[in-house]
DNA sequence: TATTTATCCTATAGGTTAACTAGGAAAAGC
DNA sequence: GCTTTTCCTAGTTAACCTATAGGATAAATA
């Protein structure tokens, strides 16, 4: 299941890319225009921020900006960070691996090997989209 | 990320189906040969068996064994019993359709679109994988 | 300089779920 | 009728998810 955070990040990522006009959008526009708990997207943003996602800007006419172009940005980068692995389970993972603890042998074990399949078929659609991508969509001309 | 039910479901339906010679499996040696708690595993084949995966025979001599072949049951049909929907969001799922309550439009959802990628992704794996050929890999030859 | 506006930061509450565990009922075999 | 096994219900514990509170910090402006 997909976290509510990662949901509520990506969309605060589509919009603010869909404004891109230099001037920062404040977390109360983005919260309002996409239904999401001020208070929690408000954390959300912090972290995309301290990920290097985004940039910011204090006081009046503050807020949050794009700090780099929405088409640079694949969505392995953005889901890592919002969501965590991509894969189902530590002992596939690329960027989180750990050993199964029960599993006496990752070349003969099964689950492991169906896990690499579904862990390759999700990298595969994260890799060929970047967050412009995912935008594109809400704008189809 | 994969619970550890289904992970020890997939588990021991491989174990079953490896040693699929007519006698039934007690589950104290499955437990024992996949590192799975007794008691758990206990609950987890019980759901298989009311899923019409598995057949159980009580008493002495009892235990649980496989009711067709390997060959002929599909991963999706495994995973959506032990995990639940396939899909990552309810809005895409195929089994468990639910709109989100955030969303005022899924055709402009840059979310819904990405997910319904990935969750077609995850279905063409399982879909290309019976119970049998997760199997075949512990057994190169 | 004081005030307003916005992000930044830490802590925590409340609910849900995952991962087991306990204890016995029911059925099958000897 | 005793043993062996699955069947069933319920409970426990710990982690995590979602959200909130309250103030610190910094920037703009008057």
């Amino acid at each position: 299941m997909l976290s509510k955070k990662t949901k509520y990040g990506l969309k605060a990522l589509a919009y603010l890319a869909l404004h891109e006009e230099n001037a920062p959008i404040q977390i109360q526009e983005i919260a309002e225009a996409e239904n999401i708990s001020r208070k929690f997207l408000e954390s959300i943003l912090l972290t995309l921020k301290k990920n290097g996602f985004l940039g910011s800007k204090k006081g009046k006419g503050g807020g949050y900006y794009m700090i780099r172009p929405a088409s640079e940005i694949p969505m392995t980068a953005i889901m890592r960070v919002l969501e965590g692995p991509i894969a189902m389970v530590p002992c596939v993972s690329l960027n989180y691996y750990e050993t199964c603890d029960d599993c006496p042998d990752e070349a003969t074990c099964s689950v492991h090997h169906l896990m690499i399949q579904v862990r390759d078929s999700a990298l595969d659609v994260y890799r060929n989209n970047t967050l412009a991508d995912i935008i594109r969509i809400t704008v189809p001309e």
